[in-house]
RNA sequence: UCCUAAGUAGCUCAGCUGGUUAGAGCAUCUGACUGUUAAUCAGAGGGUCCCUGGUUCGAGCCCAGGCUUGGGAGCCA
């Protein structure tokens, strides 16, 4: 076995003459001669040419869709057009067999809404080889930009006991057996029965952990799973998603978002220097798919020209003030288009409002800064008012064409006073978060940091439209199979 | 959670105004062919019409409820 040669090394070679053995799966069998063979070392296959009267017949019909073959045989140049290289089989071994009446998989086109039921096995498919190689380098990439930055790769708690984190509804993580849950003489549940001895859930953030080891170690970055229980029905929401959040002592907004456009156009770059092929396919699956819709809803551009366009621009900086001031004088908004119209100061953006303002008058990244309080976390640091009075915070939000909110972060409030105000205005535990205050009590200093969603950049990136097939298992409302 | 569209063969879909035995392409199987590239040609098999109930002489089609999926919104990353 350990001889085996990757077919991706074999199509870069031209070893004419040499004996080789690979191994993988067949995609296509045609002609009783040619088979289609994968390993998923690249998404491009081999050709395997069996000489079939030579053949046991038996053996021919094992060779199937799907099924696993050992092939032994003289690499020669094709006699075909379709590829320069091609296996001469000297002999074919099957490994498992796969019975064609029963294989889900078929050499043509399947829907994504289908390869979604069966998702233990649309890793077989070229979309899919794509789409997770390309995630595999994105996080790669994600580990090699900040470890070269001299961050510390930092791993948050899963299971956490706060529940103060606000960043959304919580899974519990409880042994209770849910037929005989402990009670107190008032009803309540008794938690300190639990496995933990009070109440725990899976984490939303990692966030206020990291900004512990940012006040210690500097520059640190989290990667890792998040849970929330929303009922979100989107195409850009997982119940499980991963995400990155780096924190960092001594940086003000701008630090911030410099890093953040730093940290996506690094990994951005990767992906298309080592995932020529899979960006290339999936490129041209799009520009496929765009020719079933109508001219109106088609790309402007095709993905790779869409990826270097991010590239080569800065990100457009704007504050929540300025959005504010360009949408009430859009079109839509002048025409009665939006659904929800801008009047005034104060309200949270709609989609429609974000997607106006990337895809239509910036036409690129756009970055929205010092949002009014009221709408944002506590943990935001707060501006002076304004001359007309109205007070802002240091948060920033990356909104991508196509993805809406890809980062989101702020400079944290790192005033004692000004923070404990703050949670007391929005009912916060304070002395549940003692330990995170405790950073503000004890050196506290100028932090920054940001959170990104994984799957939203592999979305961006790989051109995918429904969350659900960037992840390989995707866990969402009613939904979790395999 | 709300709005909206859909659910018919393994897959992608037709199915008329409610009317006999529910169709096509691809896939599969059988045979032919043998340098194919979504191979080709001939034939065959394959159905809980999402579920439950109702209306009707009669329901894939109409009505009610439910489940699931797609798209959009909200929440967010």
């Amino acid at each position: 076995m350990a001889k085996r040669t990757k077919i991706k090394d074999l199509l870069n070679s031209s070893d004419f003459g040499k004996q080789v053995s690979v191994m993988g799966w067949v995609r296509t069998f045609r002609n009783n001669q040619f088979i289609a063979l994968n390993d998923g070392s690249t998404i491009n296959n081999i050709q395997a040419v069996v000489d079939f009267n030579a053949l046991d017949e038996s053996l021919l019909k094992r060779i199937t869709t799907g099924a696993a073959v050992s092939i032994q045989g003289e690499v020669v140049e094709s006699l075909g057009k379709g590829q320069k290289i091609e296996i001469k089989v000297n002999k074919i071994e099957i490994l498992g067999d796969s019975d064609a009446e029963k294989f889900p998989l078929q050499p043509k086109k399947h829907s994504l809404e289908f390869l979604r039921e069966i998702a233990h096995l649309r890793f077989r498919t070229n979309t899919f080889n794509a789409v997770f190689k390309i995630r595999h380098a994105l996080a790669f990439a994600v580990h090699k930009f900040f470890n070269d930055k001299g961050f510390v790769y930092m791993h948050t708690p899963i299971i956490t006991a706060s529940d103060a984190e606000g960043a959304g509804e919580m899974f519990r993580v409880s042994t209770f057996d849910p037929d005989h849950i402990p009670r107190n003489e008032d009803g309540s549940v008794n938690y300190k029965e639990d496995f933990f001895g009070k109440a725990t859930n899976l984490t939303v953030s990692g966030q206020l952990e990291g900004e512990l080891a940012a006040m210690a170690f500097g520059d640190i970055y989290t990667f890792g799973p998040t849970f929330r229980a929303e009922n979100s029905n989107t195409t850009r929401h997982l119940a499980e998603f991963w995400m990155i959040e780096p924190e960092m002592a001594f940086y003000d907004l701008t630090d911030n978002m410099d890093l953040a456009e730093e940290l996506l156009k690094y990994v951005i770059r990767y992906a298309i220097e080592h995932c020529a092929d899979e960006l290339e396919f999936l490129k041209n699956r799009l520009l496929e798919e765009d020719k079933q819709k109508p001219q109106a809803e088609r790309s402007e551009f095709d993905l790779l020209t869409k990826l270097n366009f991010c590239l080569e621009n800065d990100f457009e900086r704007i504050t929540y003030t300025e959005a504010i001031s360009i949408l009430r004088n859009s079109k839509p908004n002048q025409k009665k288009q939006f659904k929800y119209l801008i009047e005034g100061w104060g309200s949270d953006l709609q989609s429609e409002h974000e997607r106006y303002l990337v895809e239509k008058h910036f036409k690129k990244p756009v970055i929205l800064t010092d949002y009014p309080a009221d709408i944002k976390s506590f943990y935001m640091r707060m501006n002076e008012p304004d001359a007309e009075g109205r007070t802002t915070v240091r948060a920033m939000d990356i909104l991508f064409p196509g993805i809406g909110e890809i980062v989101g972060g702020s400079q944290r409030e790192e005033r004692l006073e000004k923070l404990e105000k703050r949670m007391t205005e929005m009912h916060i535990p304070a002395e549940e978060m003692s330990w995170y205050l405790d950073t503000r009590r004890f050196g506290s200093a100028p932090h920054a940091g940001f959170g990104l969603g994984f799957e939203r950049l592999v979305l961006f990136v790989t051109g995918m439209t429904n969350i659900r097939d960037v992840i390989p298992f995707p866990r969402t409302p009613k939904n979790a199979e395999f």
